[in-house]
DNA sequence: GCAAAATTTAAACAAGTGTTTAATTTTTTT
DNA sequence: AAAAAAATTAAACACTTGTTTAAATTTTGC
């Protein structure tokens, strides 16, 4: 009854493969099915609906996305380490994920997607305690008056953007591909101090 | 053989539209034709092709996107002045157009369009004489030692991101749409704050 | 090894795709 | 008003879409 999970599997990583690059509407199943080397409606007899993989996907791909976050939040550093180990750790998350963000804010966008962000994926970062650490942090004077929700914006722009603008920021300055990957480094060094140096107060008992 | 001009415009309106907001794989032509409230094959009389159809959207997208900085950089202003009334006048056009980042981002991500970026959209914006004020300033010791490359991922990061993030930022704070309008204007003031502080050295001469 | 279950396949399904054709209506020119 | 040109339409084209069916193959439990 019980058989080889590969195909499965195979499945899962040709669509995960297909979908990331080319979007819900940019491909057919036949293209997934191609891509495993096996028939379409094998695609159907696993995963009912073409939807139902896509939904998967992008659950599975949204929680790597939010994932890389948790480690950060839950290690004992102060908020300033924080920032800087999230940035960095976020930088090379995408690095070998290029594709997430754009990925995600796509898929989002079309509504491919409509579920209100299930708690599951929410509450393992508020369990981390990183909100009430920026609120103590801001109660200290440690940390400028700003709300949490526009240091995540803060971030996020800065880290997901550049990933997403590739092609646009390559044929803009007209750069080539490793050009780009120097602007990048370059990219989340001054975004590292760029925004921990706004945030946090130099002299905080001053 | 001349008529009224207005059959052609409104197909071009109605493929902006849907365009836009659906993506070119996430539409069909008929989509489009009920938009107009006409026939399919009008669409191929005007413009030879979906694809012909897209590409002219697509191009005049692309020009309103960079038209926005034109204006700025051609004034009279200082360096700093003109980072400011960039970043508002950006802001006010996306916010009148909320769905051109993504639209342009996701095109050319999708290689929807691969041509290398015509010099007609660049030359316009080199010809504003900005990339030698802004290396002037570097060697007035104005603005700090950093690329104009990076400058730019810096400001389309907080610029663009924003409006392409609204689904993810409403759905992972579990914000309205009103709450999420004044995340923006405080993002906009502390991107203000954030981008010219870091750039601009404060003590020119000491 | 055999029957039952699970897996895989090829083929077909109806519906939707972009595009073309040919006929009809409307506008323009004379 | 008649002839020519342009604009618009409905219908059909060949092809792709996601899904289903039913048959064939492989694996499993005994």
């Amino acid at each position: 009854m019980k058989r080889d999970l590969s195909t499965e599997e195979k499945i899962k990583a040709a669509a995960k493969k297909v979908f990331m690059t080319k979007g819900f509407d940019g491909c057919s199943v036949r293209d997934i099915a191609k891509e495993v080397g096996s028939n379409v409606a094998l695609l159907n007899y696993y995963f009912r609906s073409k939807e139902k993989l896509f939904e998967l996907i992008f659950e599975g791909a949204m929680s790597d996305f939010l994932q890389s976050m948790i480690a950060v939040f839950s290690s004992e550093l102060s908020l300033k380490e924080k920032v800087e180990q999230l940035i960095d750790k976020e930088f090379s998350f995408f690095l070998e994920h290029p594709e997430l963000p754009m990925f995600i804010l796509q898929s989002l966008h079309q509504n491919k997607t409509d579920a209100p962000m299930p708690s599951h994926f929410l509450e393992p970062i508020a369990n981390t305690g990183i909100f009430e650490q920026f609120e103590r942090a801001k109660a200290n004077g440690e940390v400028r008056d700003i709300s949490i929700r526009n240091v995540t914006l803060l971030l996020m722009s800065n880290v997901h953007y550049p990933f997403m603008s590739k092609k646009l920021t390559m044929q803009f300055h007209g750069i080539s591909q490793a050009e780009f990957d120097e602007d990048l480094k370059k990219h989340k060094e001054i975004v590292k101090e760029l925004i921990t140096n706004y945030l946090f107060i130099s002299n905080p008992k001053a």
